[in-house]
RNA sequence: CGGGGUGUAGCGCAGUCCGGUUAGCGCACCUGGUUUGGGACCAGGGGGUCGCAGGUUCGAAUCCUGCCACCCCGACCA
């Protein structure tokens, strides 16, 4: 099979490509910048979508689903959010298609052009708020909360693999509120519910805090978000969380009778991850081998591997493996018994470590008589011999141990690459030579984060939401800062 | 949208500069056998409109023109 990958360290962003196709995740498709997911990268998305869709339900939220068209004309009513998405829209204007007159396959019809065109979403505040207006009268219609598993279509210029493509999947949360309060809440609410899932379930550690003036959502008050650390020393957005105000609301003329008999504008909130988290989940973990998974979102969390050297055997094994596969399963772990005859053991293990499956368990005719099997695990590439009885509560434990170990990793990773600096030249030189993320002051205006970016192309990914006040200097101006804000170079 | 690169079998590539039998190689695939505790070996076999369209030529993967697609780097973004 020969599925060599490169390097973290030779190429980081072709590493990353190898370990995404050569571990079977997706494909590059026939469409610009549109990707396949192939069977093993859905299974993981499948796995991330359920364990969120039930948080979302224990917050009291429930599934709709809106138009992937949206009319041109909605668009213009809230204006920064035109402004932030115009750029990068994909348009239907054209809903015909005709034999061409010249023989050359088929054309657009030109007698089919539609009156108003539509808008491919990239993104549903719009249509979904032109519908909670005909969905809200009174306080007693509210909270709406809603949330919907969709695709989307940014018209990106450069994509990659997971991290940025024109189509991708997510979730989008939309909720309506009687009061500003509760709608704080809520977007409070639900990028904590992000925080806890990448690091309960992806293993991997993030900060939560809330994006400066320059990175905030088009049309929103306030974006929260979740930042994680990649190990290239960049950072990812792994999920955002907007208190929109009333200002869709107010473009969509959403008003509801208040408990005092007034007329009031309802308060929104918007939220979402995307499988972008694949992405994230791939360059969190993963190593030269290839592919590491959390056992909480693996597919495959136990493989077995049978040694034999003929059909006796191989039978032997096989049945003590199917036992011991049954136990498993029958503590809702997720086992494959790899019984294919036409490749050797070393290439199973191979593509085990590629494939990330958190543990492997090979067993073979000395296993049989001396009652043990071999454990690998992938997180730490160590093995060890186990005796066949304490096998099932051996591998329970393991699997969290496993899940529990990666997540310490990824946090050491983020200590380490973490910094403090206090002057801009420091700044600039940790940037350069380290990476990571760069706790700095600053003025809080936008004259200097734009000046940052555009000077060292780092941004600030976040404001601490539980920052440590501090007095300082802002590194480029001088004036004062009440704390420090996290800077990296990001995806 | 700018810069760079690539397009030849499922994948990775050679061949292209300097045109000339039947377009090669490795991996993968199929058949048979031997193998099986870290990516097996031997033998045999199948698979190609050389990205597309024109052109030059007795003859084009190779030269010329145009187009298309994808990847990488940058600006923009989740």
């Amino acid at each position: 099979m020969a599925k060599e990958i490169t390097s973290k360290n030779e190429n980081y962003s072709q590493w990353y490509n190898d370990i995404v196709i050569k571990a079977g995740l997706a494909d590059y498709s026939a469409v610009r910048g549109c990707m396949v997911i192939k069977p093993y990268g859905y299974a993981i998305w499948e796995k991330i979508q359920r364990q969120l869709d039930a948080m979302f339900k224990a917050t009291g939220h429930q599934n709709a689903y809106f138009p992937l068209f949206i009319p041109k004309s909605f668009f213009s009513k809230e204006a920064s959010h035109v402004e932030g998405f115009a750029k990068e829209c994909a348009i239907v204007t054209h809903y015909r298609l005709k034999n061409d007159p010249n023989g050359n396959g088929v054309i657009v019809d030109p007698e089919a052009e539609l009156e108003e065109e539509l808008i491919v979403r990239p993104t549903s505040e719009t249509i979904i708020w032109n519908t909670y207006r005909n969905w809200i009268q009174s306080y007693r219609d509210l909270p709406i909360l809603i949330n919907q598993w969709a695709n989307v279509v940014r018209w990106e210029m450069r994509t990659r693999l997971f991290l940025r493509t024109t189509e991708f999947l997510w979730q989008e949360g939309h909720t309506a509120h009687e009061t500003m309060e509760e709608a704080v809440e809520e977007t409070l609410k639900m990028v904590h519910v992000y925080a806890d899932f990448a690091e309960k379930w992806m293993g991997m550690p993030v900060l939560i805090g809330t994006k400066s003036e320059g990175e905030r959502f088009a049309g929103a008050i306030d974006t929260y978000c979740i930042e994680a650390l990649m190990q290239d020393g960049k950072a990812l957005q792994a999920g955002t969380s907007h208190f929109l105000g009333q200002n869709f609301a107010k473009a969509f003329d959403v008003k509801f009778a208040t408990k005092d008999g007034n007329m009031d504008y309802v308060w929104a909130t918007s939220w979402g991850v995307s499988t972008r988290l694949m992405g994230a989940l791939v360059m969190a973990h993963s190593d030269d081998n290839g592919l590491v998974l959390p056992p909480k979102l693996a597919p495959i969390q136990v493989a077995f591997v049978p040694i034999y050297k003929n059909d006796d055997e191989l039978a032997k094994v096989s049945q003590r493996i199917v036992e011991l596969k049954a136990m498993l399963d029958a503590k809702g772990i997720s086992t494959l018994f790899d019984n294919r005859d036409t490749v050797k053991p070393g290439f199973k293990f191979a593509e085990c470590e590629l494939k990330g499956y958190p543990i492997r368990i090979a067993i073979g005719p000395k296993d049989i008589e001396k009652g043990t099997a071999e454990v690998a695990r992938r997180d730490t590439l160590t093995k060890e011999f186990v005796s066949q009885e304490n096998l099932v509560e051996y591998v329970v434990n393991l699997l969290d141990n496993i899940q529990d170990n990666i997540y310490r990793k990824a946090l050491e990773f983020r200590e380490k690459n973490t910094f403090s600096v206090d002057s801009y030249e420091e700044f600039k030189k940790v940037l350069d030579e380290k990476g990571g993320f760069v706790m700095a002051h600053w003025d809080g205006t936008r004259e200097t984060e734009d000046l940052i970016k555009e000077e060292t192309k780092a941004t600030i990914r976040l404001i601490p939401n539980d920052g440590k006040k501090e007095e300082g200097k802002c590194i480029v101006t001088g004036k004062p800062s009440a704390q420090r804000v996290v800077f990296a170079r990001a995806y």
